[in-house]
RNA sequence: GGGCAGGUUCCCGAGCGGUCAAAGGGGACAGACUGUAAAUCUGUUGGCUCCGCCUUCGAAGGUUCGAAUCCUUCUCUGCCCA
């Protein structure tokens, strides 16, 4: 396979969507002249799914495999089930086998969904960390200082506010550290969140006499809330969120991060993410550009068409506030309005029922009722709030 | 092993015998506004056969007319000492 050395291509490769280089120089130089490189990003199996925060490195690592390096896959079957603390307030909870299987297989078909899976090598760092015993983890162990784990900006953090932190997440680093010995890693990927993590590869990789991986971190990325995108504060947007889902939360997020997730998140040039920059600076309509990045993430994840319909079902639905042509159909056990709102999964209980009817959230036929004693008949259309509706049939 | 401090509603975090379904913040939901599911403002946020009733404050018992608040045991977490 040939590399391609591409003065551009190098160059966006080791700006966009980058925070901070280590061995910069030296990486540089690797690209410049062509050499094959072995780039590595390690899965943490704790989530199925992966979002628009996590698709980051992997369109870093697409940016990569075009060019014709080689991508390694690290699931990390054996730290998952340490759990890792880089980006937790919190202990992790330990998973166990079966559910690490699930997790990486549905990984595997959504990173499909940004790389082409068939040229990159997956391993499991069970493979060699299973087999590591108390003479090597020492040597191992013994290239880093208690210090510089209590250091870390989370560890401290943890440790001030007087929450548990687990010996046994000690030995996190030195087995993502380990992984990069394992493979040979020339180039690392991680968030900034992951530093020491990163660094802990080249500290063992020179400890085993190899040259020291370089680490390219990427920025974290916020959500829809603005708090950091992460599974766990269901802030984020799912490569696997339908056509109409994905866009509408696209078009939920913050203005002022418009800019930043197409830069991270898609691949539309830099000059043309320039002029929308100048555009809404000159005093454009944030939302236009935000059905755009909508657009480009459907299209990415989805196709050309479906993003088409879902920025037309957004148009309608939420600008013209019209009533989608396609609605779901329920058929309810009961019509009162209560058992549709609920057996529509509109609301969780009854008691959420009658507060949204109380609150002027509900229509039918497009019309705000006022009391929960109301009927439903075939035919009807139910709406709550803005964006669901129900037909009932 | 010993001493101490804690476990509160989706999350964080007040409450420390009645006026507590439990302050405040976050999130979520709804309304207004906006040709944005942004921002801003307002409201709601345990359940139900809903102007009343029922179940919550780590678990199980107990004291009391009455407990999230007091006592006992258990359990989990943290801190300190050894």
């Amino acid at each position: 396979m040939t590399i391609n050395t591409d003065k551009q291509k190098i160059e966006e490769l080791l700006t966009r969507g980058v925070e901070e280089i280590i061995g910069k120089d030296d990486l540089e130089n690797k690209l410049k002249l062509g050499v094959p490189l072995r780039v590595k990003l390690g899965i943490d199996p704790t989530s199925p799914n992966i979002h628009l925060g996590r698709s980051i490195p992997l369109m870093k690592l697409r940016d990569f495999q075009e060019l014709g390096h080689k991508i390694v896959f690290i699931i990390g079957d054996f730290t998952g089930v340490i759990g890792d603390t880089s980006d937790k307030e919190s202990e992790r909870p330990m998973l166990d086998e079966a559910t690490i299987q699930e997790n990486m297989k549905a990984y595997a078909t959504q990173a499909g969904m940004v790389l082409d899976m068939d040229k990159c090598d997956v391993h499991y760092n069970s493979e060699w960390l299973a087999k590591l015993g108390y003479a090597e983890i020492g040597m191992q162990a013994n290239a880093f200082s208690v210090h510089e784990f209590t250091e870390r900006d989370n560890i401290k953090r943890r440790l001030d506010a007087g929450k548990r932190v687990s010996l046994r997440e000690m030995l996190y680093p030195l087995m993502q550290g380990y992984d990069s010995v394992a493979i040979k890693a020339d180039v690392e990927l991680g968030g900034t969140d992951q530093r020491f993590n990163l660094l802990a590869g080249r500290t063992l990789q020179e400890q085993a006499g190899q040259l020291p991986q370089s680490v390219i971190m990427g920025p974290l990325v916020e959500g829809t809330d603005g708090r950091k995108m992460s599974s766990s504060y269901g802030n984020v947007i799912n490569l696997t969120d339908e056509p109409n889902e994905m866009f509408g939360r696209i078009m939920r997020v913050a203005d002022e991060l418009i800019i930043k997730y197409f830069t991270l998140m898609t691949r539309v040039s830099a000059e043309i993410i320039e002029e929308y920059k100048e555009e809404m600076a000159g005093g454009a309509n944030p939302r236009d550009y935000k059905m755009k990045l909508g657009f480009e993430l459907v299209r990415f994840y989805h196709n050309e068409v479906d993003a088409e319909s879902a920025k037309q079902y957004f148009i309608d639905t939420f600008a013209k506030k019209q009533i989608p042509t396609e609605i779901p159909e329920l058929t309810p056990s009961k019509t009162d309005i209560i058992t549709v709102l609920v057996e529509a999964g509109f609301t969780p209980t009854n008691s959420d029922a009658r507060r949204a009817i109380k609150q002027g959230g509900v229509k039918i036929n497009d019309e705000k009722i006022d009391t929960h004693l109301v009927e439903v008949k075939s035919g009807d259309i139910v709406q709550k709030g803005k964006r669901f509706f129900v037909k009932i049939v």
